[in-house]
DNA sequence: TTGTAGGCGTTATCAG
DNA sequence: CTGATAACGCCTACAA
């Protein structure tokens, strides 16, 4: 006891004792075992992270700002990636709940609502990244995907681009559903017809941004589109990609538009338009609503608006 | 006990009783708690990395590949960033010493031999990446700097390229030690002459790589440099930028060769000559490692060959 | 100011 | 096949 109170600084401890105690810790090497302290306390400081893919530039910064939040209030992170695989995040979730972490934040879950509502409520505070689950036991930060699609088709309309083509995201992202309901939206009320063959679904990834271009680059009768709206900014570059490779030129002949603003998209050539959001404060403020959970407040949710940075690909 | 048995499937249950537990569970939304279990165990069956930054584009291959092995094993893992800072570093290592993990992985550490060592020896295992530190008991995940440097070096000056800076990495790091070393040995095997005033160290980032390319370019009487070997890719691309936005041509005027082939360098144009490494595989490794030393076993230190990898900025 | 008892949730071990 | 007991290392609550 008397070394438990030397350790965390409560109770009374006269100098000489606290002085031996230290001592000793220091000659013994003694590090105090979270595990147990977890157990007495029923905390475990303890935060944990579930990305889709820690290797898609998007997630470092915010996983980035979420640890330097949690760090800041003497919190650990455990990370995971759930790989884009349903089965992953589910496991994921749950063996986080097992290591009793003080709160999860889930970035972009793919999971259906009902089950996601399940696993968060194992938890004791959560929080949801580019998702809205009604009724589930969360707080959710989100991007404003419909403003953003606006911004997007906006700016490609505003420059005489209508034939627009959509790189939407997987077919299971809440925000590509987002999106493609913005793009829609926008082409709708600005009175621009939408060649359904020019919406499609495609992985978060360069591979698939590539594909996906060169399939609509190689339809016959050339290119029908001269815009294209990514669901994210290595989508975007595969698809200029592809399309240089089909010897079509990017910005002349088909505008391309992404989405987050990793860096690469600033060094790239062409220079990618897109979507800015704030990823390291989206991180920060993540933990911080961790923390107001375990306060008793549930915090409002929050809606980071996008910036459009217009750049050489949709200039 | 029975549950006890039931969840991990040892010893003999009757059927009946299997069932009635295995209801209750599902009925009571039971969670076995991983704190408890791991008190008694002796072990958490989590690892920790430790890495200088996951936002540079270096770490997530890293960390993924080990997380995927870890995963597989049925391990979770801990992150921590020690944002190029010793003092964090120090901290994350004790942190996750203190919620006992069962090895430690620590890629780029910045702290001094002594102390690592010292760190290292309350973890029941470790393995450093990109740092050798000689009696601390840890394996060893190295790239071959000096096989790199001199890829690099013999690169350049085989296409003719004699004034060459080097754009070594911050002072504490390891590998920009060995890089250096390798840097000056290759020169010198050449007999060619190296000017001190086109050695310097720098942060491995983009603006660090900017601002000390920035002052070699404006340093009076022009360029008197036409090749330079970066530390990181990062700091490559922010060079480029600098000599481009100093009025020199990359690679006309001055060849750039960086390292660790991030995706970046790929996409940017100039795209990145650079010296490749297998950051998937060398995380999966580290994690393995882990593994053949909680069975007792020591496995031999492994050293990555880098391979060159040719693109525009130093063809 | 210091120490004792009890319990957090699990498992190893031994008894029924 | 099932259950009782003790222990993991710490902290809360209550003595001394």
């Amino acid at each position: 006891m008397t070394v438990s109170r030397v350790v965390n600084g409560t109770g009374r401890v006269s100098e000489a004792t606290r002085q031996r105690v230290r001592k000793a810790i220091d000659d013994l090497g003694y590090q105090p075992n979270q595990l147990a302290r977890s157990l007495t306390q029923g905390r475990t400081r303890t935060i944990g992270i579930v990305v889709p893919d820690i290797t898609n530039p998007f997630f470092p910064e915010i996983v980035r700002g979420a640890e330097d939040a949690a760090w800041a209030a003497g919190y650990t992170v455990a990370l995971a990636n759930a790989v884009e695989d349903q089965a992953r995040e589910r496991a994921a979730l749950r063996n986080l709940a097992g290591h009793r972490v003080d709160g999860v934040i889930v970035c972009s879950p793919r999971l259906p609502d009902h089950e996601l509502t399940d696993l968060l409520a194992a938890h004791p505070a959560a929080v949801l990244v580019n998702r809205k689950v009604h009724g589930a036991p969360a707080v959710s930060l989100m991007v404003d995907d419909l403003l953003g699609a606006h911004l997007a088709v906006g700016h490609l309309l505003g420059r005489g681009r209508t034939r627009l083509a959509l790189l939407g995201g997987p077919d299971r992202s809440a925000s590509a559903k987002y999106r493609r309901e913005g793009f829609l939206a926008a082409m709708r009320e600005a009175g621009v017809g939408v060649n359904e063959a020019l919406l499609t679904h495609c992985e978060p990834n360069e591979e698939a941004g590539y594909e996906a271009a060169t399939r609509w680059a190689q339809a016959k009768g050339g290119a029908p589109f001269d815009g294209i709206v990514a669901y994210n900014d290595l989508a975007a570059l595969g698809a200029v990609r592809a399309l240089n490779a089909a010897g079509l030129r990017v910005p002349e002949d088909v505008a391309v538009v992404g989405c987050d603003d990793i860096r690469m998209a600033s060094a790239v050539a062409p220079s990618l338009t897109t979507l800015r959001i704030e990823k390291y404060g989206l991180g920060r403020l993540a933990v911080e609503m961790i923390f107001a959970l375990q306060r008793g407040r549930k915090p409002a949710d929050k809606t980071f608006a996008p910036e459009l940075i217009v750049r050489e690909s949709a200039p």
